[in-house]
DNA sequence: TCTATCATCGAACACTTGTTCGAAGTCCTC
DNA sequence: GAGGACTTCGAACAAGTGTTCGATGATAGA
């Protein structure tokens, strides 16, 4: 997508995607049917196909647009830091900063992920994975540095990714706190329980319990 | 839902609501059709709705009766334990160990928390409000004990939630840690984030590289 | 002013959707 | 084996879906 003097043909097409990602977000992309797309951007139905080759490319142009957004710029913002944990933090302000700026479009990004197939898919998903990767080897160096052990660096990561991108189940910007507090808030919890206390790691679970209850293990009985 | 001697009536219910589950799971709810679930049940399509009265229902029926099942198990589980840490440890592993264990279940309760409306959706949601109580005051209470200071409890209930909720997006049974694995795991880095280094909390953010690289507040410029 | 490209539209198509209804089949009890 | 409840089914319906196509404005350079 250019930059600097967009078009008409760029801007309405921007128009049309934060519209679109608006209606995704609110009604999920299989319930919102093109019908709703048109009369929210006051066009014409098949006026629409002008812009994208079908819906599902549609929602492509939102998911690729906002997460290229999203690393470019974390790229940039680690450009000449060399302290693992600085980066990490780094990492995850400029995560939570574009989350809660762009909701619509982070909620369609992280919840709408298999609704996308094919090669489209695919190019999303080799970025998702690159992005990942980035934050796995993250912690993978910030663990050797600081002797952690007996932590499993996969849950670590998207125990992580889990604890950002939950946020648009329940994050309200107008009641809540703000982005850095939220972004403070949850880099204290990750970042001491990464490097945190032994003690809890080296006490065990209490898995006497589940067998005295005899817990189902479907719940289907 | 009955306990002992499963009526024909109650099994078939169950077989239909479990087969469901799993294909909600894998195609999601909305793309979902009547017709999937007839050809995967060997049912006629007339003959499902001997067993619901819709679509919606047969939803509500999944995410109710598999909530129900977690939240009566968590009680019985921390019945007579008093220390509010250990309650924490025990209602994460009873989490996961469903979340594991009814992974296509807890999958439609996570991800098709929106595709259900009206008073069904309130009736599960009156459930969920409860649970998410039950943590929040949790760690209010280990907060107090242990003189954590700065915390938001909203943002550290909800990134526990996170945690958990996120490993149907990347959690395979067959290569990554087991069940218990996983709940330590993830019990060490929250449980230690919560009452962890002071250090880190101090540290503030260097929110000047921000300003430094003008980012977007809008991904769209 | 002519013209070629850009942009938009109404109408229609082929298809899938959730749901209903009346009629069968099946089972157990008397 | 008659009667009644429980269970299943085929066929149909009305509504909504994504997409296409040919035609019509708009725009701007020659």
């Amino acid at each position: 997508m250019p930059n600097e003097p967009q078009s008409k043909y760029d801007q309405k097409l921007v128009h049309v995607l934060k519209t679109s990602a608006a209606i995704f977000a609110e009604k999920g992309y299989h319930s919102t049917s093109i019908r709703d797309i048109a009369r929210a951007t006051k066009m014409s139905l098949s006026g629409l196909y002008y812009y994208f080759k079908g819906k599902e490319e549609l929602l492509f142009l939102i998911q690729d647009y906002c997460f290229s957004t999203v690393i470019d710029d974390c790229h940039k913002l680690l450009e000449g830091v060399d302290d693992p944990v600085r980066r990490l933090k780094l990492l995850i302000e400029n995560h939570l900063y574009y989350f809660v700026h762009n909701m619509n479009e982070m909620k369609v990004l992280s919840h709408e992920a298999n609704s996308i197939s094919g090669d489209l898919y695919k190019k999303v998903n080799s970025k998702k994975r690159q992005y990942v990767d980035l934050v796995m080897s993250l912690l993978e160096e910030i663990a050797r540095a600081n002797r952690v052990t007996g932590l499993d660096l996969k849950v670590a990561t998207f125990s992580l990714f889990g604890m950002m991108n939950w946020i648009y189940n329940w994050y309200n910007p107008r009641k809540d706190v703000d982005v850095a507090g939220l972004s403070q808030n949850i880099t204290r919890i990750f970042l001491s329980g990464l490097l945190g206390d032994k003690r809890i790691e080296a006490e065990r679970l209490e898995t006497g319990r589940e067998a005295q209850l005899e817990r189902k293990v479907s719940i289907w009985q």
